[in-house]
Formats: structure tokens, sequence, C-alpha cells
DNA sequence: TTGCTCCTCACGTCACGTGAGGTGGC
DNA sequence: TTGCTCCTCACGTCACGTGAGGTGGC
């Protein structure tokens, strides 16, 4: 008169499929059969299936508990370690949760690292400039790239920059080569050249060859600005 | 000229399967290939791999992530959704580490639900004992539980009691009788059998059903203790 | 005879990791 | 010719959930 595979899981406060699995990966013996074939459980199943779950409640792998063995011995060790990943655990999960409040708060956009994208909250940037800034991040030291987004902020509403942003593809020559010169002796576009990472800087914080980074940037460049803008770049660069 | 599969992996700081992974699932576009068969990436790539990881990192599934769509609106409310839930899993792991805190501080065994294990940490109770309050404790409402729990700490040791727990189960005839005798009017064996939960309170705090409630009881006292143990209780009862 | 419980396969979940086997570019 | 990268299947992971198909007990 033992205890059928469901009335021990009731009992367990847990599943049939539970029971079975923990037959399956070797954790619980299986019990004695009736004449019928049924399984019929004991109170030794019972303490084992309620000491597996206190166990996986606390967060153990089925495979640590195994490990344990059914002994008596307390297993501390394997506690402490638990405790140690469970404390880095919150620690992680509290460091997103302030991310959270400050993607939430200024609804900030969702695309760039946490503190460029505080600081360039409620700066709108057009698409192709935020995209950029999105590429850099990925190639630039976190310092470097915050004093780049710090003049971009500032500046990124000044005339002759949204002039730039707005030039459409098939400007004339002309409208080219002025906003170029204008441009080449603006003191804020100036600045912002001055910000923008150099090319030690580049190449030592990032993880990449030099090579891959300066090849990168060109290609952004190229994909995200218009021929006009390109060519604008290039006189005044020229 | 566009990046390869393993360097818009890199660019992102991720894996070449992760990439793959997020085409097979649908959320990042194939791009163009080469003559060769080879796939080749652009910005847009790029900054869509960066979202979806962001993404990620805070904790979003990718089903998430793909209801949001690419589009630039603010995920405002699956944020504060994944901020309530992970609120609440930092709570749970709280709890977690407190229980691992008092298991670890007095060495308190695995199988007892928290609190009576904290009761009964420094009693050593038969292995039979601790056996047959692990199913109790299935069985009753922790209230009941606990004050039971107080008094088996109480007197756990007190000599009769000791006497039942050692006896052998090829105990004559007479030694069984004459340990009833006794039990039956010890007054520390009067209090714990007052303390044990009543019909009444056993039914009514279980899940279960009396009829399962009651056998569950005899089942355990019949696998845990031998004859002659039962034999005393028997007659201490009749 | 009809529900209800029990049994044993065996596939599905989630976000990829990890080879297996074959081809293109230097 | 030899490494290196790229490609496409396709199975494995973890702790079970969820049928599929069949049998025993009232």
């Amino acid at each position: 008169v033992g205890w059928s595979t469901s009335q021990l899981a009731e009992l367990a406060g847990t599943t049939l499929r539970t029971i079975r699995h923990y037959h399956d990966v070797g954790l619980l013996p299986e019990p004695e059969r009736r004449a019928n074939g049924y399984k019929s459980y004991g109170v030794t199943h019972l303490v084992r299936v309620l000491r597996i779950k206190r166990l996986t409640d606390l967060g153990l792998s089925l495979t640590q508990i195994a490990a344990l063995g059914d002994g008596d011995e307390h297993p501390g060790e394997a506690l402490r370690e638990l405790d140690a990943e469970l404390a880095a655990t919150i620690e992680r999960l509290q460091r997103v949760r302030a991310e959270l409040a400050v993607i939430l708060r200024q609804e900030a956009p969702t695309d760039l690292p946490p503190d460029v994208a505080a600081m360039l909250a409620n700066v709108d940037l057009t698409p192709q400039d935020r995209s950029f800034t999105v590429v850099l991040a990925q190639l630039v030291s976190p310092d470097a790239l915050s004093s780049y987004a710090e003049v971009l902020k500032a500046y990124a509403k000044v005339p002759v920059l949204v002039e730039f942003d707005e030039l459409p593809a098939d400007a004339d020559e002309e409208t080219r080569q002025d906003l170029a010169d204008r441009m080449r002796v603006h003191p804020h576009v100036l600045e912002m050249r001055a910000a923008f990472p150099d090319q030690a800087t580049l190449y030592s914080a990032s993880p990449h060859s030099e090579k891959f980074v300066a090849q990168t940037i060109v290609k952004a460049i190229a994909e995200l600005y218009n021929e006009a803008q390109i060519d604008v770049l290039v006189r005044m660069n020229g």
C-alpha cells in the first residue's frame, strides 16, 4: 500500500512529470511495482523528493544535487558558492533596474550604451548622426566617446551643422563648396573635430585592429550620409 | 565591401552563432550576398544587432523584442513590465539568501521547511523522528507544525522518549508493556500528545482529503518505526 | 460499458553552443 | 598546396510540459 506517482507528487507539492524526471536522471530510485506495474512509493521517496525540491527551490541544479549524494553531510560548500552567485545576480539585476529607470524616466533610446544615452537624452540627433554614434560607441572607449558626445550635444543645433544634415543628395557644385568653406573655419565645427577621437585614441582604445577601425569608420560614413554630404566632408578636409 | 558575419559579431560584441540565430528567428533580415555566397552586412544590420543585444541584456526575450518591431516607438510598456518582474525576482532571491544564511549559520538540515528547520536547529532528532516531521510538514499548516515542533524540541531528550527511540524491534512482551505503561502517564509525553495536531486541525489545514491524510500518517509511522515501537504505541493508546 | 488513473515513449521549449562536412580566397 | 574563413545542416543543453497511444480498476 504505497503511494502512486501522482499521490507522491501531490504530497510533495510538485508534478507527476517532475517525479519521473528525477527517475530519468537517476536522482530518485525507482520504487517497487505492484502486480499491475504501477509504482508504489514509500516515505523514503517522499523525503528524498522533498529534499530535492528544497534544494532546487534554493537554486541548485539537479547535477549539483546529484553531486551532493543522498548522504547526510551538510552541503555547506555548495551553498556558500550558491550564495555568492545569488549575490552577484542580485547586484546585476539591480544595475539593470537602475538602467531601466534612466531609460524610462527620459524616454531614452535603447540603442546606445547607458551613459552616452543618458547624456544625449533630450538632444534629437538625426537618424544618421545617431547611427554613427552607435557605431562609434563600438570602436572607442567610453571616456573618449562621452567627451565627443558632450560636444555633439552642445552643437547639434548650430545652423551650419543643421544645414549639413539637411543637404540634399543632389546639391549643386556651388552649394557644396560654399558649405565646405564655411564649415572649415567655423569655430564650433573646429571644436567638434577636435573632440572627435584622434587616431591614437581610436586605435588604442579599441579591441579591433587599426585597419579594421579605420575601414569601419569610412564605411559607416559612406553608408549613412548622402553623396553631397560626403563630398562636402572631403572638400572640407582636403 | 560589407562586413562578414564574424566581423559583424565582433563589432557587436557577440558571437557568430548569435547572429545566425537572429536570422533563424527572423529578428534580423539577411543581407545581400557576395558573388561567392558570403553574407555582406551594413551599418543598419549592426545597429539592429546592437539594439537586440541591449534589450536581451536588459532581460527581454527574443519574442518580446520581435513584438516591439524595428520601429522607433519607445517600448515603455514592455520595459515597465520587465522592471516589475525584475523587482519580484530580486525580492525572491533575497528571501532565498536569507534562508541560506539561516541554513549556513546553524548548519541546519535542508529537508525541513525553513521556519521549522530553524527551530529544530540544534535538536538532534533520530532519523525516524526527523523523517516523520518532514512528512507531517506536508500535511499540516505551518502554525500547527511549529507548535508541535516546539514541544518536540523541549522534550526530545526526556529519558522515557529516548528509551522509546532506542527500543529494538525484538524487545520482549514485558519490556513493551512496561514502557507503554510508563509513557501513558508521563506528563511530558502527555504534553507532546496534546501538542500533536488534532484531527480537526489536521484535516482543515491540509489541502488533501481526510482519508488521505489519515492514511498517510499511519503509513509514515508504519514505515518509520519498528515493530516493537509500533506495538508500544498501540498499547499506550489502546 | 464508461470514466479515471496509470504506464511508456517521444517531441517541444529557449537562446544559442558545438561539431560535421564541404567550399572559396591567399 | 596549405591554413583560414565562410557556408549550411543538425544535434545538444536544462528541467521539465505536453500530448500520443495503450492498459488496468471500479
